[in-house]
DNA sequence: CGGATACTTGACTACTTGCTCAATTAACTG
DNA sequence: CAGTTAATTGAGCAAGTAGTCAAGTATCCG
């Protein structure tokens, strides 16, 4: 880390014309205040998210109970994914655990919807990534 | 597949009280409908975006570009997470591959800056990953 | 030019992760 | 109650991935 500082401190010369030590202070402190932003438990929170969605499975899972806009059943799920029975109950299961998926039990069946959560982020990624490029 | 449509079956008779094989094609076909939504390549792409975001170093670069505002230079990067020089460069071009963020040479200096489209996305997710729960 | 610096690229590795199989729980049905 | 069906859980494995090291490219400077 102490080569790293060594290289803003050139960066920061090459930029502001000046090379006083105080400088690189102040800019690994703002720099360290923009990682921090919003608490790192959020933060935290924000990468389960999308851990939880960046896989084929859960995303379709995901695009079909947002699209579908009710509740679902497993067995009907298992239509739409190509993995056995267990395999999409622990992916349903990482989604519910990241908050995306809620679940009800129904006599025998299961089933489950997409929270509000997860319907404004798909919304938005559906909007925001446009194949025409 | 066969037994999956079997239960299916079943699932619709319970349901809805009758038992027409009809029902169960009418009911695969709306839920393959509901896969398909939007193309299959926008899929892939929005899946694209999501494993770009989802680790922890790339998560944390976006977050500070994003909160920053303005380009900044690898070297101020490198003082924001904690891989090596090429740890670093691997990330950024992970993220550059996913249309996340671009960047712009000046002179021996490269920098980055996130593109509209992570800027949106991050901010959706903040707002509605709340750690109050 | 030759040396230093900024960053990238490719190969390799340790770790993670998505899946399957087997066993288990829970609910209905005769 | 025993048998069947729906779904979950845990163990284990194959494939993917994030990171490091070493070497390479590109830009500046004396």
């Amino acid at each position: 880390m102490a080569q790293a500082t060594e290289r803003l401190q050139r960066y920061l010369d090459d930029e502001l014309g000046e090379c006083r030590s105080e400088d690189v202070e102040r800019r690994l402190e703002e720099l360290s205040t923009l990682e921090a932003g919003l608490g790192t438990a959020q933060a935290k929170a924000e990468l389960d998210v999308l851990s939880a969605l960046s896989s084929e499975t859960r995303y379709t899972l995901v695009r079909v109970l947002v699209a579908a806009g009710e509740e679902l059943c497993v067995c009907e799920l298992q239509a739409v994914v190509d993995v056995t029975e267990s395999g999409l109950s622990h992916a349903l299961s990482a989604l519910a655990d990241a908050g995306l998926v809620e679940s009800r039990k129904d006599g025998r069946w299961k089933k489950y919807r997409a929270t509000n959560r997860v319907t404004a982020l798909v919304t938005v990624l559906e909007g925001s990534v446009n194949t025409d490029e």
